[in-house]
DNA sequence: CGTCCACTTGACTATAATCAAGGAGGGTGG
DNA sequence: CCACCCTCCTTGATTATAGTCAAGTGGACG
């Protein structure tokens, strides 16, 4: 469901087709998916993809880019629902209802590759593998928002953050990208909205971080330092407890004498996003 | 994808088969599906139908009863992740990896009907309309989970619990009971660990909306007595501005002299469960 | 009749939101 | 090339909200 090529449409060239297609197709199932993608289509950085409401046509996988999903509010805020990178689809949401539920937004000049649902049915009912590998994104994209559930549910603000940036190293990992070095592609705004947080509270902890000699931070790009106090800060320890490997930049002396148990449950079993 | 029949499995004559089947199935492949079904199957009230890790092998359709859905923690708290009724679907996200992500254990003494994950898919594939059906629950899934990160991630408590209560009777009234006077099957714990706050606040709450005359409360029975202010608080509405049409039993003085205009953001477009 | 468990209530506190100013880049136009 | 602006981000002070801790109620059930 992901195409390279300059001119035709050809998943079987696609860097990313280990995340978008199966892996046991057959030749001739590759052509048959090759010829149902109708086109590539470029986005531009902050084009919307398609919007809320829109009748649903097509799923989307990412090309090359980067997208959020966002839904608004009569009052015009934005909640973001995902971020979304190369091989991963657009548009899952919607075939419930048969329109789009939420806003796709771009947040770099982005690809996509677009995949008519009235098309991709039947050829996932003569390709057993497909179906399968089709069932299996639908399904991590249901995980992924239990897992966000979950953090959104009980979860302090900074462990979000710190679930959050880890869950971004790793996707990038998993795209052959470095996982501890990256750059942010979306505004600290974006990720309030979408960790249920102010953008003052995302600054903070950023800088929080810093300081504490965890990451290395200059704008949008992140460097992750310290995975280790990170993790444990992910996973529930409180952070005043964390003994950073990296001596804090700023050590704050420590007041509290006796460690209270950590207040807030439910660290993540699951990665942070897909 | 459920059935009724005391001995043989027919989802022919299944009270709820509205929802989990395609309407336009023909009698033949009905019978296919019956035949896949293998089996119904009683769990009683705290009995776990599967739990987190256990190889994935079938789906469950709930044929009477309730479910709630959990993921634990290494400190051995719960968030819960669903609350499902009949002629849901339980098990979509193990699709994915293969194994269950979460607990499923019934609220109540309940039946599934087990459907072979293995034999769904070849059936899927012979039969258009159910594969769109089946695809129209994942979907589905995903819109609930997307609802539920919406207002976990920026919603005030009463407004989450206000949309609670309306989503519960919303359900109920889809399946033929009623939408404003119900039992709810799960404890306070339950909706805490659901809602994202501690039992002490889903009990304030509760006790505050009886209090306010929006609704009767005694223990776990529910009356819906006023959904217009439930539904502007679940809007966005700050609760001090609503005007309770049922006069509050406890006529609270308004101090504030001034509405401030609502602080939080993102009210629902979605309901707040499937 | 007593015990247990789920729930309620109260007092206090921590956390992150709100309100309000400031920087710091990045781009544009003079 | 510099000045200006605009957006995005940071920082500080204060406050509201829901969490925590600690005692009770009140049914259900043996």
């Amino acid at each position: 469901m992901d195409n390279h090529g300059q001119q035709s449409v050809k998943c079987s060239h696609c860097a990313f087709k280990a995340l978008c297609l199966p892996s046991g197709l057959d030749d001739a199932s590759m052509e048959q998916l090759n010829s149902i993608i109708v086109r590539r289509r470029r986005v531009a950085k902050d084009e919307q993809l398609y919007r809320a409401g829109q009748a649903f046509g097509s799923m989307y996988a990412v090309h090359f880019g980067e997208f959020k999903t966002t839904q608004v509010n009569r009052r015009g805020a934005l909640q973001v629902t995902g971020f979304l990178m190369a091989g991963e689809l657009l548009g899952m949401d919607a075939i419930a209802t048969g329109a789009h539920a939420c806003d796709a937004v771009a947040l770099e000049d982005s690809e996509v590759c677009e995949i008519p649902y009235s098309q991709l049915g039947p050829l996932i009912g003569r390709i057993p593998v497909l179906m399968q590998h089709f069932h299996r994104l639908m399904s991590q994209e249901i995980l992924r928002e239990q897992s966000v559930m979950l953090f959104l549910g009980n979860i302090r603000a900074d462990q979000r953050m710190a679930m959050f940036l880890l869950s971004l190293g790793k996707r990038y990992a998993a795209r052959g990208f470095s996982g501890s070095r990256y750059q942010l592609r979306m505004s600290r705004e974006d990720i309030g909205a979408y960790l249920g947080l102010t953008i003052e509270s995302v600054s903070r902890l950023l800088v929080k971080f810093r300081n504490n000699g965890w990451i290395k931070l200059q704008q949008r790009e992140v460097e992750l330092l310290d995975r280790t106090s990170l993790e444990a800060l992910a996973a529930g320890v409180e952070a005043d407890d964390i003994e950073t490997s990296t001596p804090a930049r700023t050590p704050v002396r420590k007041v509290k004498p006796i460690a209270p148990q950590p207040s807030r449950v439910i660290p993540i079993h699951a990665a942070v996003a897909a």
